[in-house]
DNA sequence: CTCGTTGCAAATCATTTGCAATGGA
DNA sequence: TCCATTGCAAATGATTTGCAACGAG
């Protein structure tokens, strides 16, 4: 019902695209990171470290919530997750890397995401948010990239 | 040189109006209080609790830590404070409740404000913010309110 | 005087790390 | 085979909590 055919197929092309890039930079592709990864592109939800363990610990009954984070922090270090902070203090993992909006529910600290062709003007948040049934509060624009002091020393990293 | 005659005034109202919603609310008028609070209101940077712990222990050399997390959560519960998170595990609080825009470098975890009035189009933040100077990699822009679910069980709380 | 608040220390919770064993390349 | 990765357990670091003493109302 979550995923039809077409969903699962665009999924497992992610899947092979990051296994690839992994390889290619030299890390080792594990059953574990395979099933992590597996098991967290295409979601569209925003499952912490731990959701993830305890959801995969069915299959993988060895596998350990450190390796987890490990490969969580990998795909956000190579851009395919996003690393989001609700009200809790537990981190959540977005596989939705494209610009978009989270809304937060400060009662049950549920994570909704809002299409973001609802909103062109910065101000169309918290209407598009009411038509959802979502009482906005406050919000916060974020944007994560490299200040201008921290830019000079990193001239191309690593990029391929 | 940081704030001029009016703004410090401007902070002294905050701090008032923030005493007397507490006394409104039931609570205490302590001078840590009044200190934690007057010493986050008005200021442009994203402190964390130990920042403002840290900096208060030369005044208030018996001030605790704790004083300071419940003190600030108070503040976001009042809406007087948000809570922000950074690449960096530790929570930073900002006394800026107004929509606005957060430039958070991923290399220094600094958190920079980007003013919203240059932003009136979703798609000016990342233009905006290289206007800046700053190398935009990824954005996500939060909205805090009640979910759809949440909003039912809260019908007009204490709100004055 | 009362009870909310404080300071302190211990507890908790998420996340990271050290290390020996394992298994991809 | 070799070394990155794993699982486990212990360590870390931020935040919260329990509790006796304190002090604002």
């Amino acid at each position: 019902m979550a995923v039809g055919e077409a969903g699962r197929n665009r999924v497992e092309e992610r899947v092979s695209r990051i296994v690839q890039q992994l390889r290619a930079s030299g890390h080792r592709i594990t059953p574990q990171r395979v099933a992590i990864i597996r098991h967290f592109v295409g979601r569209t939800d925003h499952p912490s470290a731990e959701d993830i363990h305890t959801e995969l610990l069915a299959d993988y009954p060895m596998m350990a919530l450190s390796t987890v984070y490990g490969t969580l922090r990998l795909l956000a270090e190579m851009g395919e997750a996003v690393e989001v902070s609700p009200a809790t203090h537990e981190t959540r993992f977005d596989p939705d890397v494209g610009d978009h909006c989270h809304l937060t529910c400060l009662a049950c600290n549920r994570i909704m995401d809002l299409p973001m062709d609802a909103c062109v003007h910065a101000e169309d948040f918290a209407t598009a948010a009411q038509h959802q049934g979502f009482q906005p509060v406050r919000q916060v624009y974020q944007v994560f990239g490299y200040c201008a002091d921290c830019r000079r020393d990193r001239e191309a990293p690593s990029r391929a």
